[in-house]
DNA sequence: TATTGTTATACTCTATAACTATA
DNA sequence: TATAGTTATAGAGTATAACAATA
């Protein structure tokens, strides 16, 4: 009953928990119907971005870096695999894991991809200039790091944009 | 083949599109698991939100204002009603529709869950002044209305923190 | 025993459609 | 015919568990 009367409740869109959930549930559909002509979703080009940037790595470390669970990664390199896009090769170290490679065809379709994120990212910042979309984004990383998001600045911390939740 | 050697490709944190995506699940399944001792969701915090500050509209009013499909919401009435947070009551005008009012119990449980919201929202901008977190939500709301969300300085725009997709 | 990858099953959520009653 | 609300069914996506191979 401390502030029953106060000061006056706030709208939804007041609240930045709310305004997150819709821009992030928002961005992610209007992104992935731009990509449609491509056949491929937001988390999939998490996948061909970390890889190619992490040449080799397991689908263990994928799996940790984008949030997604092993059960479902296998469904998304075996379509990546079937496609060409990706390739699962001998580990050098660890027999029991896969060493995963991007293969041109997939290395093609990220640039593609990219190309369209960037179009979609300049259209969402409209007539802002570079510092005001560099401060937006350093004010979303400083959001995400206390949130509890792992550090936006680590190159093992991904956002795979489809929301999967792993079991726990 | 514009922009192939000239400038070295963005991780996924560099990318707003993926971070807002990243922090809208976090913060939604963060918010919904300080509500869990109130028993309700983000998305149920929403519709008694709405229906508090625009008594006695109608279910589809409703799920206008919340991108809620008609057949999720009948669900959604239907437990808050068994609970006795809300009520369907004969609409003034329209016989074919329900008016929707908050019981008691609904406000006080509403005024409990915005004292965890403020609470979760204080903790994400620490130790952020009150401009830095207006300037922030100022600039999400903008960010918003150029996604192509409704524009949120309407009241009857709202935001589930849920992430339900209306059926096309 | 723990880890990596895989498969199978059950469950949740939602998309689609169809229905009733009002208008 | 169109709208508000409801119900039922099927499908997509995911959680849980269990398994085989390796460490």
């Amino acid at each position: 009953m401390s502030t029953s009367e106060g000061r006056p409740r706030l709208r939804l869109h007041e609240h930045p928990t709310f305004l997150l959930a819709q821009l992030g549930v928002h961005t992610t559909e209007r992104f992935g119907s731009l990509l449609a002509p491509l056949n491929i979703q937001p988390r999939h080009v998490a996948v061909l971005s970390t890889l190619l940037d992490r040449s080799g790595i397991s689908q263990q470390q994928l799996c940790e870096s984008l949030h997604i669970h092993r059960n479902v990664m296998v469904g998304m390199v075996d379509e990546l695999e079937r496609r060409g896009l990706v390739e699962r090769r001998r580990h050098p170290v660890q027999r029991r894991a896969h060493a995963l490679h991007v293969l041109p065809a997939g290395a093609e379709l990220l640039r593609k991809a990219e190309e369209i994120l960037d179009a979609y990212e300049a259209e969402l910042f409209e007539s802002d200039g570079s510092d005001v979309r560099s401060a937006v984004l350093e004010t979303l990383q400083r959001i995400a790091t206390r949130a509890g998001v792992r550090d936006a600045s680590q190159p093992e911390c991904g956002g795979c944009g489809a929301g999967e939740q792993v079991p726990h």
